[in-house]
RNA sequence: GGGCGAGUGGCUUAGUCCGGAUAGAGCGUUAGCCUCCUAAGCUAAUGGUCGGGGGUUCAAAUCCCCCCUCGCCCGCCA
């Protein structure tokens, strides 16, 4: 592992200035990293900074650990600007150069991670599959960061959503069509169930019917929701297989009413002091915490809701796990920060909720009930028709297998790139046409560095691994190379998986740029070992940036 | 009405938590680059009152206050 170079200039300057607390700032085209402090010290000291900055840098210039790791140091006006020399460019590209560069040591810590748990009564659309690519990418950059994860996936096979394609099922002409997912069909028999409803609300007694029924055990009904929540879990999967996205297990809600859970956490519920009793209606009176509305946990017919059956399940993951974290769409933000509210209330460990904003149509909001969405599938189906039209262009010569392969990865590539790029908290208008490009900042162009990373090592046969780097480029790829371990650790300490794609964005960048001046294959001897092993660092980190952001790092396209 | 989130060039956006050097990118438009390692590429040019107004500070896209616009939420739905 690359020496940690924050710590080390950190505590010189500490040493030399007695301030404790010492933020250093990205230097720039300046330097690797730059401080500040003469600013803060010149009202103290009654010096200009310049001045300040001057003396600091007088005193750093002799010390040990800066000069034992070559780091340099320099005063730019009142700014004090380190440089990284060769022995920390050294390191870096030969750590970069081994398998799993960026993994850290085995943690103990036992996380579950909680993603999509979309409602199945349609097949996922494109915001649902926002959540899955967020959690799915946090979920492989906190097992490259050395934790212990289980990824989840919460099905909500009680809710009135299923009830309301139960209900269809059985009253509704219906017939799969030939061909047809099925979680596609369900969403048919939602949609014109939904239709029935608005036309005759007396379904609704029907439907309620269904509900209780449920959630007393009856066991023709249990096996009825069983069987739709199957068949759309099924459609579900073959959208997360082609989306490399993976759940390591299926948590049934309907678990939590049958074995007790959910009776038992309502019987905790009763005894808090915010508890609020109306017959059989018990509701939670958070006001003091901030929450204005009643928090409802038992209906007044005795069924539970579902944040009951919430409640149940995270005092589950509370008690197997050291960390439970949930991926939830901005419409889960209240009832999220009640569920914790409420936990901690309980005495249990509250989950981290990660919240991402809408992905919205541009006619609107999307609605399974309306019909109204844009699918995981026909996008996929679609990006893929796309890449392979591209694929046949550029490489004509290649069979149709070969292409069909690539365009299957490069499609994933976009897709996956295209999400994971843009801050969760943005809300976004999903757009075709920006869903079906390529270029530059995207993930195939990604994709693209590293094939032709390892187009030119393919080419180059064996060679002495050097790290010895001299000119600019070289070393300004270097320095990006090893930027990438405090990435990881980044996103896994800020949940913030998009960290992440702007860093391979950068690093293709950077490599791009360097091909296009420095050749490799065509330089001799040491130029020619050193810049070869500067660009196995560079293949091997880009990999290892792909593959944790879990697109197919391939080697030709 | 209340709560949360967002507002950065024509469009999409990074940076905002933790204030510092000329606000980074991509698309678009314009002009160059394939007898040379993959042109899904590279080099330039173009384009910015960082929603508006106050304030704090040596220094504000970033912190504080007010306002505007958009999205989401405020159910005995999930």
């Amino acid at each position: 592992m690359v020496f940690d170079t924050t710590a080390i200039i950190k505590k010189a300057l500490t040493e030399c200035t007695g301030t404790a607390d010492i933020q250093l700032t990205d230097g720039g085209e300046h330097a690797d990293l730059a401080s500040t402090v003469a600013f803060g010290l010149a009202k103290q000291r009654k010096q200009a900074p310049v001045k300040i900055a001057q003396d600091i840098v007088a005193t750093l210039k002799n010390n040990k650990d800066l000069a034992d790791q070559g780091i340099a140091v320099e005063a730019k006006g009142p700014y004090i600007n380190f440089v990284f020399g060769s022995a920390y460019v050294s390191a870096a590209v030969k750590a970069a150069t081994q398998p799993g560069y960026g993994s850290f040591p085995k943690k103990d810590t036992r996380i579950t991670l909680e993603h999509t748990s979309a409602n199945p009564n349609g097949p996922l659309h494109v915001g649902h599959i926002r959540n899955s690519i967020i959690g799915d990418t946090l979920a492989r950059a906190f097992r490259k960061a050395g934790y212990r994860l289980e990824v989840q996936y919460y099905v909500n096979d009680m809710g009135r959503q299923i009830a309301i394609v139960v209900w269809g099922f059985d009253h509704l002409e219906h017939t799969r069509h030939e061909g047809e997912k099925e979680d596609a069909y369900i969403a048919r028999v939602y949609i014109e169930a939904n239709r029935e409803i608005e036309n005759d609300p007396g379904i609704t007694q029907q439907v309620d019917k269904l509900m209780q029924l449920v959630e007393s055990g009856d066991p023709g009904t249990v096996k009825k929701f069983r069987t739709v929540v199957s068949r759309c879990l099924d459609g579900f999967a073959v959208t997360m297989k082609n989306l490399n996205v993976k759940h390591d297990r299926f948590v049934w809600e309907s678990d939590f009413v049958r074995n007790g859970d959910t009776k038992r956490i309502i019987g905790k519920i009763e005894k808090l002091p915010q508890a609020r009793h109306e017959e059989n209606l018990l509701a939670l009176d958070l006001a003091e915490f901030g929450f204005a509305n009643k928090y409802v946990i038992r209906r007044s017919d005795g069924t539970s809701v579902y944040a009951a059956r919430d409640l149940a399940f995270h005092t589950w993951k509370s008690v197997n796990f050291d960390r439970a974290i949930d991926v939830l769409g901005a419409d889960h933000k209240l009832i999220g920060a009640q569920l914790q509210c409420t936990l901690k209330l309980l005495g249990e460990k509250a989950p981290e909720i990660v919240n991402f904003e809408f992905v919205s149509l541009p006619e609107g909001s999307m609605s399974t009930r309306a019909g109204k969405f844009v699918s995981a599938d026909d996008l996929i189906a679609e990006v893929t028709k796309q890449a392979f039209e591209e694929v046949t262009t550029r490489r004509p010569e290649l069979d149709e297998d070969t292409r069909r392969s690539i365009a299957e990865s490069v499609a994933l590539a976009g897709i996956r790139y295209d999400i994971v790029k843009i801050s969760p908290e943005k809300s976004t208008v999903f757009d075709w046409k920006e869903a079906l490009d390529f270029e530059r900042q995207s993930g195939p162009y990604i994709q693209y560095a590293h094939a032709r990373a390892c187009s030119i090592l393919e080419k180059a046969g064996t060679f002495a691994e050097c790290y010895d780097l001299e000119t600019g480029q070289e070393i300004t790829l270097a320095k990006e190379i090893a930027k990438f371990p405090g990435v990881i650790e980044k996103v896994v300490a800020e949940l913030r998986p998009h960290l992440l794609a702007t860093y391979a964005h950068e690093l293709a960048d950077t490599f791009n740029s360097f091909y296009h001046y420095e050749p490799v294959l065509k330089s001799e001897g040491k130029v020619r070992d050193r810049r070869l092993t500067l660009v196995l660092a560079v293949q091997n980190t880009l990999k290892e940036s792909l593959e944790t952001l879990g697109i197919d790092a391939i080697r030709t396209m």
